[in-house]
DNA sequence: TGCATAGGACA
DNA sequence: TGTCCTATGCA
């Protein structure tokens, strides 16, 4: 009986894992919608992209480097 | 001023966009964790994803049957 | 004979890159040696690797908007 | 000043690590490139890929055995 | 952590 | 449709 509790336990986590794939499949879905009605508005998509991607490391890059001062901070004895 | 409205309807797609990107990472952060989770429970990760990925297949051939059945309904002039 | 001459040239195609490879390799170990120099001169290698990535991910950012920007100028008709 | 001249020492470590960086960089391109030609002759990458893989293996195979065959002969007080 | 592959976007 | 590139999986 172990052996059906263990079974059922797996089952489970196998159909979070596929819904939570199916969640990510629409968030997906959403983002081309929303692409596609700003081209709809005469946005140029290409563009866009590239906003968004230069936005994403722009914030990397913000973030890393606060991470890289708090390094700093630690090795230097500074609160 | 055209312009200036123009520029606020592009931020506000571009925000969506992040929005929508961000939650896509949550899921994508979510799905990771059911994984540690399973296997902290002593499944073998890899072989759950073997799992899930032939689930999908299946869910793929299973759909494209399906439309076929459809297909031969309709030019049969059936239901 | 065309075999044999395709066989020569995928042969050379192969250690072509199988001596690039090598290169590469010289490379990354050249790398690995100068983290080792430093951290024998007292610096904090994983600080030092922040560093760098940080270094890099401005520049891509730069690079990308500049990119950007050229792509805004040829939109709107500018040189 | 020995911050001054600690910053300038840390400053070289990271321009050398940089200039690395790069070359490895375009080792990595000058790979890509071949591929590319092979693949415009006609070759499959893929396969190509898993052929130099194969190579890798093997010539690591035979270098331990190498290693094991000095080692025996040490052992044995041969040369 | 770096590499290889698979999936999605663009021409 | 084919290529390119990013994003994910594997060692």
């Amino acid at each position: 009986m172990a052996d059906l509790i263990a079974a059922d336990q797996l089952r489970l986590f196998i159909e979070r894992i596929e819904r939570l794939e199916e969640e990510k499949k629409g968030m997906a879905d959403d983002i081309r919608d929303v692409y596609n009605e700003a081209k709809s508005q005469g946005y140029d998509v290409k563009t866009m992209r590239a906003v968004v991607r230069l936005r994403k490391m722009e914030k990397h890059a913000r973030d890393e480097a606060d991470a890289l001062l708090d390094t700093y901070k630690a090795a230097l004895g500074l609160s």
